[in-house]
DNA sequence: CTGAAAACTTAACCCGGTTAATGCTCCTGT
DNA sequence: ACAGGAGCATTAACCGGGTTAAGTTTTCAG
């Protein structure tokens, strides 16, 4: 049974994250003090920041949600598949469904939201840290079938290369292109970088 | 004729960064008020924060002082050298002088230095940001030999590797082993990750 | 229904960073 | 040599993110 309590709970994240992202959209990141959403969302500053330990929190608890995607999809990749050609194919599946990840999605909401993380230093950083942690869970995933330099290696390129495509595919879609169209294109630019990357041994 | 003002100038900025460095050493980034710099080195603090814009840049003003060096490195290769080669030799010199940006220097101070860099979430920040500006630099650099993306990927991929080495090798350091000892294989590594890294059409 | 645990509120605080008002000190022109 | 402006300092107050303490309401268990 689903206590009142926690249902409780979950209605005030939501209302929290709802009210914190209109404002955010509305006016900026950096211009919509934490007190305004905490009283916007009918609650105190203490009780915000016991939902979301940052503000930077408001708006990225969606990404933090993928924490150490990449290495799973290594661990459950099917027998007999090679690490890289795994997270290949996961990207791929990520851009034929329009994964906001990818940046590959032109909904105007995600165009925003991506638009204000990039814009705004302490929203990229905490991105950047996301994307530390996830490398560091990938090399500890890659360890298994290589060497603990080989590992940490690679990850960090396998990281990059994702980093460095959904920019890409974010910046075309800044251009007015939409994703329908600028698909093909993204998926070439995909092949393309994990052509570049290693052959583990 | 260096005026005596601007002889001052550098006077109190050593004297602030000296005052924080000690500080911050003893006790830690973050237990550290930047109240407590500014009085200690006999300042006041809206002057404190006109020689530095932040508190992380009491620390790090010296790591930004190498900012767009890859890109610096590859512009600046020899006629006929390839990119990549320019940058390997540039990181194997960097080893040889243990250059602290190698990770490979094991003065105490050094390596207090980069223990209180990586275990201070705000200060990792913003040596990533570093980095990142780092790597748009080389990325524009290698633009003009190669394709834009994969002047990006291969920029990232750089990034990445010269990344993991120095903090494979601080981490040897940190166990106990001398520079001299750990040289060696740090040569190998460095090797292992230029040879992991795509030979650019 | 009662009482302990959970969660919320208000008010105050700390710290990083900025602004405004004021004053001192080096440099420059005559 | 000195008058006065440019440059840089100081103090005091403020803003915004984040935390703490003390006290009040709400949920849940027996």
């Amino acid at each position: 049974m689903t206590g009142l309590r926690e249902r409780k709970r979950r209605q005030v994240h939501e209302a929290i994250s709802a009210a914190a992202i209109t404002l955010f959209l509305e006016r900026g990141f950096d211009e919509v003090p934490v007190a305004e959403v905490a009283a916007s969302a009918g609650v105190s500053k203490p009780t915000l920041f016991k939902y979301f330990p940052a503000k930077e929190d408001l708006v990225l608890h969606r990404i933090s949600d993928h924490r150490g995607e990449a290495a799973r999809v290594v661990r459950e990749r099917g027998a007999g598949e090679a690490p890289l050609a795994a997270l290949h194919r996961h990207f791929l599946a990520g851009l034929e469904r329009r994964d906001p990840v990818t940046g590959l999605n032109d909904h105007p909401e995600v165009l925003a939201y991506h638009r204000m993380i990039f814009s705004t230093p302490s929203l990229a950083a905490r991105v950047l840290h996301h994307m530390a942690y996830d490398e560091e869970a990938l090399a500890a995933a890659l360890a298994e079938d290589t060497d603990e330099l080989t590992a940490l290696l690679v990850a960090g390129q396998v990281l990059a290369a994702q980093r460095v495509l959904a920019r890409r595919n974010w910046l075309t879609l800044v251009e007015g292109t939409t994703a329908e169209r600028a698909y093909p294109s993204a998926v070439a630019a995909a092949d393309r970088a994990f052509a570049l990357l290693p052959v583990l041994p």
